[in-house]
DNA sequence: TTTTGATTTGTTATAGTATAACGGAACATT
DNA sequence: AATGTTCCGTTATACTATAACAAATCAAAA
């Protein structure tokens, strides 16, 4: 499934990649009966404005110059509130966060991070989840949420620096 | 390979898990030349006291008390070297460092955290690895390191806390 | 053994990430 | 309009990590 691929396709119309999550986070937290305010639309918007994690402190000026309060708390808050909703997720080696592009639909994803240009994909990870999770419980070990991350090169750059 | 799950064991001989580490640690490091420096033994040892993964800025004041300098380059410093051995590990979701029960040998390692008495195990995740590596190169990825970190329940919590 | 160059450590300062706490504003309901 | 709840503004602070440079130690060569 493309939806989350396609951040591998250099020329692709993000714009779309963006209305579409902001449909989606709309329509989502209308039916969760939850409040997508301004601020928080505004940093859902922010992060989405690439493919590369984005940083917390990365978008306070932004907030600042849309006339809001800019402080660390009101962006971590509006943070927590989309990472609640699973509309963004954090991404823990680099204290950063990404657009999750198919919110809503409980997913099991990882993510791949290009170390050269930064650009990271939530792609399936069910099946190794699943096995993970099994060899976790040979050793009563029960599972309750994972996180992984996985650092590489993603086919951009491989092939725009052969080495 | 009980040598990563004896830390789900509640009752097992600590004192051999650490003199264990620290001589493989010392061997490793005589045989890649490599300068195992009081600090950086001592730094070893702190972590080691546990199977909990340890924040650099609580083995600070231990430093201190040993007549080192307590300053948080020397900590990170001896972290970092520890870490280029394979002697450490960083939990990303955790921000600290664990000892890895194996080093030397190259390994493909999952932790397994629990949330309620904190204790991390290094599971092998081989089989994860490469199921994800696999995936990643379908959309032309290339896998260069992994980070895979699950949170949950141990063996003992779950005894100890039936709800 | 002395010199020399490289590695390690001490020290100070600062960057970067995240949360606590509390009062006030806006909102949704009664 | 009154009320309780959620959200936001604000200040302060905690926590995590690195930059930069000088001094000390070490290891090998001369
Ligand atoms: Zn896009
Ligand atoms: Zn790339
Ligand atoms: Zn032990
Ligand atoms: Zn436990």
């Amino acid at each position: 499934m493309a939806s989350g691929t396609i951040a591998f396709e250099s020329h692709h119309d993000h714009n779309q990649c963006i209305e579409q999550a902001m449909d989606e986070a709309r329509s989502l937290c209308k039916a969760r009966n939850q409040r997508l305010t301004p601020i928080r639309e505004l940093v859902l918007k922010l992060v989405w404005q690439s493919h590369k994690p984005l940083g917390a402190y990365e978008i306070l000026p932004a907030l600042a110059e849309a006339g809001f309060n800019s402080a660390p708390p009101t962006v971590y808050r509006a943070l927590d509130f989309l990472q609640e909703q699973g509309l963004v997720h954090r991404i823990a080696l680099l204290n950063a966060f990404i657009g999750c592009p198919h919110p809503g639909k409980s997913h099991h994803g990882c993510f791949l991070i290009c170390r050269h240009c930064n650009t990271a994909v939530e792609a399936d990870s069910r099946d190794a989840e699943a096995l993970i999770s099994q060899q976790a419980s040979k050793l009563g070990f029960t599972t309750e949420q994972q996180s992984i991350e996985v650092l590489g090169c993603c086919p951009n750059c491989r092939e725009h620096a052969e080495e």
